[in-house]
DNA sequence: CATAATTTTAACAACTTTGTAACAAATTTA
DNA sequence: TAAATTTGTTACAAAGTTGTTAAAATTATG
């Protein structure tokens, strides 16, 4: 299970790839451009990118240079996707950098495989306690959460709060319930401070906030 | 320049690559059969083995579960060269433990670049002793340090914990941990310990000290 | 063995998180 | 619909955590 990042501008095969990364556990952001891809690896930091080399505006050739010349990001596994497939092209990616260069059209088994391949070589590769869950995800690694492609910056409770959530998600918990878990079962403190846990949780996350919803008269759930 | 171990029957390609290969400054060792290479990777320890997947005799796939189970061998990279371009055979093969998979003919410009790539991800490529990250340079062999082009005198406890954040860096490590890998499991000092090096640590660092982040109620790390 | 350097502890300051309470808003109940 | 109850929100004091420094303890060094 990885972070991964899927910049192709063909909306059809980024659906597609991205789908089937999912089905295998990855996590996996994509953009149609090399220009959001820059500021989305600053934020969720990826195991591994996936890139088409050709791109309308910033080309693949370029982005793959930026990335290499930046030692934080210079050993980044990136896989190139491309419809070109002479020798030329293939060495030139191998020696700009790229890991690996598939042609198009390649098998998604093919790709899935290879993805599982550097993944084991990748000194990223530790296992990842990763949740992903309607857009919000939860690095349990790096006690780090992104909402869309921006980081929130949790307090630990809220974090433990949501972390739990997410794990069970549409799992009803009543406040008791939330107190012992996150707070502890000999905690003494009062219920209504999960309320006040949960509104700021909330207000943290933002639009994305009411996928806590609250049970009346029973407490919460993610939904 | 690597050591690699080249089995492929086929005698002709065996020289053109072995050729090429040398060209490029590795060392190569060719042999016809499975049986052979088995012996001399014993003698000769690759860096990199490139693999005909049909031989005579013991059978390719065969000879990379060998290696795989072996657990002195299990990480020694792989590269298969092989006729077969269907889907499965690929897939097969990556599944059970190559790195990566040519199909014939094939470039030979294209295998030199892929055994770089290949070499470059290797532990042994991996293991020089001088770690970069953000400007910061720890040089583990005479124990220096340089922030920007100056260099910092750390004290070997700061040493210690500054390599250690490096190795691994965006991982967060709690209190316990950084005093059960830099002081010992069996060491029975103050948690608050580490906070008090990793201030002067910070210190010392300059404006570079604020890439270690406090992770409140965890511990640190190195971002 | 004396001196210097490093390491640990302790104390306090600075800062962050947490829990509570009070009130507003919404919902339910009678 | 009004009263009662429940939930949402906010401000703030209390509690807890981290940062920093200096002195004490320990370890290395000439």
């Amino acid at each position: 299970m990885s972070k991964i990042l899927l910049v192709e501008d063909e909306d059809s095969l980024r659906e597609i790839i991205s789908f089937n990364l999912k089905n295998e556990g990855h996590v996996v952001v994509g953009t149609d451009n090399a220009n959001d891809a820059l500021i989305i690896i600053e934020e969720f930091v990826p195991d591994l990118i996936l890139l088409d080399i050709m791109l309308p505006g910033l080309k693949g050739t370029q982005f793959l240079n930026l990335i290499r010349s930046n030692s934080k990001y210079s050993d980044m596994p990136i896989i190139i996707i491309s419809a070109k497939s002479s020798e030329n092209d293939i060495v030139n990616a191998l020696e700009a950098g790229a890991d690996d260069y598939l042609t198009k059209p390649f098998s998604i088994k093919v790709l899935t495989a290879k993805v599982k391949v550097i993944m084991k070589r990748s000194p990223h590769a530790r296992d990842k306690k990763v949740i992903e869950y309607d857009g919000l995800v939860v690095d349990e690694n790096d006690y780090r959460v992104f909402c869309g492609n921006a980081e929130v910056t949790l307090t630990h409770k809220e974090f433990e709060l949501l972390l739990l959530f997410l794990k069970h998600p549409k799992r009803v918990f009543t406040r008791n319930q939330l107190l012992s878990t996150v707070w502890g079962y000999d905690s003494d403190v009062y219920t209504r401070t999960v309320d006040s846990h949960i509104s700021s949780l909330r207000k943290k996350l933002g639009e994305k906030g009411n996928i806590i919803k609250s049970i009346p008269k029973i407490g919460y759930k993610v939904e």
